[in-house]
DNA sequence: ACCGAACCGAAAATATCTTTCAGGAGTGAC
DNA sequence: GTCACTCCTGAAAGATATTTTCGGTTCGGT
């Protein structure tokens, strides 16, 4: 490994050369055993060390105070802190397509890194005035219906437990049918929310374009823009699309993708009501307390 | 801005998080400590952080001890690294409340920071070895039963269409009844999942305990890892608990971190079974294929 | 070969960390 | 209200790690 700039670990690699020569033999190994692996060293104690290089105690002592500090305590203190900086400057090296031989600790760094990207571009991607519209509409609904099918399904599942847990009135619908014939009832001033990454998905459509004319406001979160969902939504809130592996279908993404825009779409309302917001999340909480076991510990 | 890991310390700062409820008053104080100032712990002995926090040597022994480190000086080892690393990256610590007055363009960046660094945290503090037993288990398990409640209820549902996908044989339960009466079937070689942020849901507790008894693989996925759901889990994969505010409920970090871990299994268990899973998420794909109306663009 | 100086490591001395144990605060039952 | 019980807590003993001491050894110079 070539050390290019003064690289964290330069300033130590620096020091050793710089005093090697007033080294006698045996402190320039202990000296080359700490330049060269830091953090390896710094899992030792001086006896280790020591052994390590075939040397004592006292020698290894005696190369801490060369090299600037009071002990060797100290001195394994300052390697462990650059084994950590070594450690984090090496951690972008990551490739993001999962392997079927990837270890299952890559697997967990991976899908963590890839979900991060996708909540970044999500919030990027969001339009804020079409989001706010949204959240007004919701704020004043007498009503609102949420459609969602399969995995976007739970994404209306948990918007509309949270609108319900701040009182408002909120119902989802997975089942097409069903959905349509509430859809029916939609009026002026309801919501009707559908949820599609593909923003193809007939069964979800359908009841939107019949809230769509019945004069209710009508949103639709999905991935496509321009995709025929969006014909019957007053407004559209975008999530991000990242690219799909095998081993990682594009439910997963479009999911967390999802779960963002509902959390906005959620807080905005609970900013707006938050006069009857706030007792009610402090209710449903206390509603709940006797449900769980005291003993946690 | 692309931050792989949490905030330098943000692991740590996590744990803390995570076992606090687990810890008595005297060791919350040790934890707070190091979790406030970690370079100026680093430079403190065992006593001298006791004497610091008012506590004794043993307390902050036995903090170390549940922060995950063999004894305190190696909890002081890794501190010495957090603080180098803090040293290095300026800290971009932004305040994340969410405030009643905050435009929704910032609630949309507050919330998906929120939810990368809650995915960060999780990623570091998942056991893999845990994980990776979780995973073996699901893959060669007869039936997968899931149990969740309320927000979490979601998380398992979501697991279970995942898992059906690649041809695993899962099922959710929300309805406690029905799935005690489940349980009751399941037997050596099978698998019982609880999901509870808080670990004290009853309603999934007792379902569990009935699996355990009968001789299953019962795994916990909880934010409390001592916690008394615990008690029943042959595995326990850790969620990580970021900070409550009153606009943003705990369900809403927890969901985000319950989510990653489920993912991860599922991940995993697709990579095992990768001969039969692979051709089952093609063969479910094309299944749906003519429910999407096809004018996309 | 002899002397002196500096190097080196074994072992004692010290500091630091870990464990044990008994007192005490808090909690729930009666 | 009081009693019994559990579990937390810190003081001190015990175990490790680090530092110091000190005598033996090597090496260069004469």
């Amino acid at each position: 490994m070539k050390e290019i700039f003064g690289s964290p670990g330069g300033s130590l690699a620096a020091k050793v050369r710089t005093l090697a020569p007033s080294m006698t033999r045996s402190m320039q190994r202990v000296a080359e055993a700490v330049a060269g692996d830091p953090a390896g060293c710094a899992a030792l104690t001086v006896t280790g060390l020591a052994e390590l290089t075939g040397t004592s105690e006292a020698t290894v002592v005696r190369t801490a105070r060369l090299l600037g500090y009071p002990g060797y305590r100290d001195l394994r203190l300052a390697l462990a802190g650059l084994a950590a900086q070594q450690q984090s400057g090496r951690a972008p090296a990551i490739t993001t397509d999962i392997a079927v031989d990837d270890p299952i600790a890559d697997v967990v760094t991976k899908l963590a890194y890839e979900e991060q990207q996708t909540l970044a571009d999500t919030a990027a991607g969001l339009d804020t005035v079409q989001l706010g519209a949204a959240v007004t509409a919701l704020a004043a609904a007498r009503r609102t219906d949420v459609y969602g099918i399969g995995a976007s399904g739970l994404v209306a599942q948990d918007l509309t437990q949270k609108l319900l847990r701040i009182g408002l009135i909120a119902h989802a619908h997975s089942d097409p049918h069903l959905a349509v014939t509430n859809a029916v009832q939609l009026r002026s001033g309801d919501v009707a929310l559908a949820i599609t990454h593909s923003g193809s998905t007939g069964d979800v459509i359908e009841p939107l374009r019949v809230a769509f004319e019945r004069g209710a406001t009508t949103v639709a979160i999905t991935g496509r823009p321009n995709s025929p969902v969006t014909q019957y939504a007053d407004l559209v809130l975008t999530t991000s699309t990242s690219r799909e592996t095998e081993l990682r279908p594009a439910a997963m993404s479009s999911r967390t993708s999802q779960l963002l825009v509902v959390d906005c779409l959620f807080v905005g309302v609970a900013q707006r009501t938050y006069e009857t917001a706030a007792p009610a999340l402090a209710a449903s909480y206390e509603a709940l307390a006797h449900r769980h076991r005291s003993g946690s510990r």
